[in-house]
DNA sequence: CTGAAAGCGCTAACAG
DNA sequence: CTGTTAGCGCTTTCAG
């Protein structure tokens, strides 16, 4: 800036406004300060604009993984609506570990980031996240796990609703042996075991203990759960698994072993990920509008960015839904 | 860190050193520092310190599109080695458009990021990519495509032998009237269709100018062009797919017309995404080493960085190779 | 081991 | 419409 400055005979802070089109700056000089940057191939750094404006058009987005598809697509809906508005995300992986979330939440706050989207490890009730977030003033939403009892922005359905309505389902379908594949003890697990357990005791069906296992994320996770089901004397005839990913890996033992889904075992899952329609058995799972996840707390996130004081905390809570194929069709 | 310093009665300065465990602060004093530090609930500045150390530990990562797996693939790759070291990363979606990429890596030059690693759009032949990025002395990596004639950091695979691997499989298993769903006209694509013209050619085959469609990067594309294929007065007995999605979408229009995949057409995609091998019929690929190559470019990044002076271009080949399943099996 | 001076590249606020 | 002044919060010399 200062070499543009100089040679064109004009200050520095002419030089500044005339970059930024302010408005007070004839069209001539900016034209000319315009074209001597192209010339001397100017790029503005942002790191000191930042360090005076306090704002650095950086999102933080805290996921546990992005290989799951579900936060895959999180992650591109915040992505579309953040990026054309001059925006970039830095993503952070926390790997289902919340000692690296808060360390990585501690470091976006030290970058000064405009706003943060979270969906929280959270593994035992640690109050550290809330600590970090609540005692700064950056604008924040929760998405998908919500860690309890916390007042903040929150985007995500309602755990139990979830595995309410998969039991359900599976009752429908005639299910009468409904075991279950649990997630980790996170909110989200534990909503939908709550769920299901609902949904059992309304229909007048046992809840057998040796009919929840407990699973984690992931498909593999899945597989051994559904073997060790297998191996019950008296196995299931329908399994809820915590997600689409465990459902996938339910699904691949039964088959291995030489049963049939949906006439042996029906499998619902949770989350509706892409895949789920062209696989062995299309997987019939509970729709939790992931899309939707993404861009409503981008949406949140932005009206607290531009809004001058604290808006009092918005929660959205997205209706799920059963999406029906194969996998229960009995 | 001036109120630190205030209470503690020493300089600014010592606080700065101390807290960064600079060498020649005493233990004691260091103490006082980190304890007062700790009660104020004093967090660096990472946009001051960038500043005036030129460091961000910020990582650009240009992709074009998170929701497929094999870039998801790579940015966990690219997370896992850098988050570990203190970096963070900014991940850009270029949509696999060429323009917003380049204007993606604009800002990503202006926040002075310390490095970048980019799976170009390079929709055709456009060099602004590179002359942004040549001008500039950021250390960079291209994955996965190579625009061609540049000569920097690549890491991926040689397209024609993943086309060639994978038409000579078909061919090894009886297949004799081959189809190609091809890929958009980027090196990736290109290369994978040349490969498969050789392979033809060198087993003596024809190559009918109606068994190449035009496909794009995802499942929708295959399912399209399949259905294209399947129109055709004499069908293919075999389709190599640019990559997975495609490959997916064309077995389910296979599926879908009362065909069996692979008796009567088998098909090989690219790729080797995670949910391959439980879809409906196991689907043939080609392994591509996708871990590797985020892990790898981000290691030869990571050299650049610390290396004080320019590095010369380091080419990174992953063998491909066919994962077998039963979409081919004849 | 501690500190004073100078400045990273840019912009807000105010005067002309 | 243009320019001056005073920093943003931190670190790098270099001198005690």
């Amino acid at each position: 800036m200062i070499d543009i400055a100089r040679d064109l005979g004009v200050s520095l802070m002419t030089v500044s406004k005339a970059l930024r089109s302010h408005t007070d700056i004839s069209a001539a000089t900016r034209a000319r300060v315009l074209k001597r940057a192209r010339e001397l191939d100017y790029r503005p750094n942002w790191i000191a604009r930042s360090l005076v404006t306090r704002r650095t058009y950086v999102i933080g987005l805290v996921i546990p993984d992005l290989m799951h598809s579900f936060f895959a697509e999180v992650a591109k809906g915040v992505t579309r609506k953040f990026q054309p508005l001059g925006y970039q995300i830095i993503i952070s992986n926390s790997e289902e570990n919340s000692e690296v979330e808060e360390r990585q939440i501690e470091l976006l706050i030290s970058r000064n980031v405009d706003g943060l989207i979270v969906a929280s490890a959270q593994s035992n009730g640690r109050r550290g996240l809330f600590a970090t977030l609540g005692s700064r003033e950056v604008p924040y939403v929760l998405i998908d796990r919500m860690p309890s009892g916390l007042d903040a922005n929150f985007v995500g359905v309602k755990d139990d609703e979830i595995g309410a309505l998969a039991s359900r389902h599976l009752i429908e379908q005639g299910c009468r042996r409904i075991a279950h594949i649990r997630g980790p003890a996170i909110q989200t697990g534990i909503g939908r075991l709550r769920g299901y357990r609902r949904a059992l005791a309304k229909a007048g069906l046992a809840a057998l203990p040796e009919y929840v296992v407990s699973g984690q994320h992931n498909d593999i996770s899945g597989y051994v759960a559904m073997r060790q089901l297998l191996g019950l004397g008296h196995p299931p005839d329908g399994v809820f698994c915590y997600n689409d990913p465990v459902a996938i890996g339910a699904m691949k033992a039964i088959l291995e072993a030489g049963l049939s889904v949906p006439h042996d075992i029906a499998v619902i899952g949770a989350g509706n990920v892409h895949y789920s329609d062209v696989l062995a058995v299309p997987l019939t799972t509970v729709d939790q509008g992931t899309v939707q996840v993404g861009t409503q707390a981008s949406e949140i996130l932005m009206q607290q960015i531009s809004s001058k004081r604290a808006l009092r905390p918005k929660t959205i809570l997205i209706k799920p839904r059963v999406v029906i194929r194969k996998s229960t069709a009995r």
